[in-house]
DNA sequence: TCATTTCCTGACCGTATGGTCAAGGTGAAG
DNA sequence: CTTCACCTTGACCATACGGTCAGGAAATGA
């Protein structure tokens, strides 16, 4: 019957679907526990806890505890990157910036321990991502300087340093997500609420956009 | 003779040079080790060889590596409550949060391994210092958010929400300490000179102060 | 010189960790 | 049903780690 091949293919049972499954289940814990202990701390004993498996499991699916962190490492680049495309097609740094600083605060809100790890995972000097920093990252930091520099020169802001620019779009946006615990705490013990959240953003992008002069 | 005296009191065989100068060597050896593999990553046996000591006594003169960890935590902390002076007896944003500025990020390089650990710390939840964050960070912050406000009141700056300033001036001059690793990355690889390292004070003292409508 | 306190350290111990493996389970295809 | 590839897992191992301790060295004061 048609109606069985449908319930056979929503069915756990599918081959695929395991592995597919299963490994999606081992990152997500991976990255929270990689991100809640850092490397050294985490142990894949926990990170099968979190996962609901058994630890043996874990390394059929990732050989080891490095392929397992370098993979989380790569998950939260590729996000980061794909946010980066605002910047891109923009006509000027109200719109660009804008849009940046928006979606970089909606990823530390929703991927704070991809954060995390990948903030680790640079301050102790970049043991497994050296080569991404010395590549794509480059690359993207130069592209991006030549447009802000391009927004310069056309009048659309102030002569300020694009890339010291940059380096402050990512502190100021990342320190949402890195210390979120500590902007918890100041927010008497309780995570910020959609309306904090929202005058977060709006407070960034304001003295950003001000900072540069583009508003 | 008075030239004994004198020379005896140069030696390190004193009893308290000799405390002092190993629970110095032991922590400074620390900061780097806890900085570079975080708290699960460092080992008492690293720290020791880093501090040119067994590994016996550094447990003689710290009990254990949570000890030595707290001990390490506490002092980048002191060092920063110290530099936040700079807000207090200012008349103006202009002045009282440009030294800030300036003092966060001239400790940016010279501590940047305290920078590194408490940023470790917090981001693990701050099992050790949460107290602190609850207490002296706690009314550090409620204090100076008064004196923005005031500065706001005053017509000083524009209105805009003190916290999330504070939060920003946090995390871009922590950012050259924590992530220092990979701004040099983005440097071709070098350390940033004196010159790059004015510039990067001057330009984020730029965005900021313009940012808050104060210059 | 002697007694006392402080400092030093090699050798040792229990534990926890990353990783392995062999034996067994399970769904799909023929 | 049989086959086969894939998945599962308890038990196990070597290693490395934090921490201990006993015995000795060195400094200090009387």
């Amino acid at each position: 019957m048609s109606g069985d091949a449908q319930i056979s293919r929503l069915k756990p049972g599918r081959r695929t679907d395991i592995r597919r499954e299963n490994e999606r289940a081992i990152l997500d814990a991976a990255e929270k526990v990689f991100a809640e202990a850092g490397f050294g701390g985490a142990t894949m004993q926990l990170i099968a806890d979190m996962a609901g498996l058994p630890k043996a499991n874990l390394h059929y699916y990732f050989a080891t505890k490095e392929d397992l962190y370098r993979r989380v490492v790569q998950q939260i680049f590729e996000i980061w990157l794909d946010a980066a495309s605002s910047f891109d097609d923009a006509p000027g740094p109200v719109e660009g910036i804008g849009a940046y600083v928006d979606a970089k605060m909606d990823i530390s809100r929703t991927h704070p321990h991809g954060s995390k790890v990948w903030a680790s995972e640079v301050m102790h000097g970049a043991p497994v991502i050296q080569d991404y920093l010395e590549t794509t990252l480059r690359d993207w930091t130069e592209g991006r300087i030549g447009v802000i520099q391009r927004w310069i020169d056309e009048g659309k802001m102030r002569p300020v340093n694009p890339r010291h620019l940059l380096y402050l779009l990512w502190a100021t946006t990342q320190h949402y997500a890195d210390f979120g615990h500590q902007i918890q705490t100041l927010n008497a013990g309780r995570p910020l609420s959609d309306k904090q959240w929202k005058d977060a953003k709006a407070s960034v992008k304001d003295m950003v956009l001000r900072g540069i002069g583009a508003i």
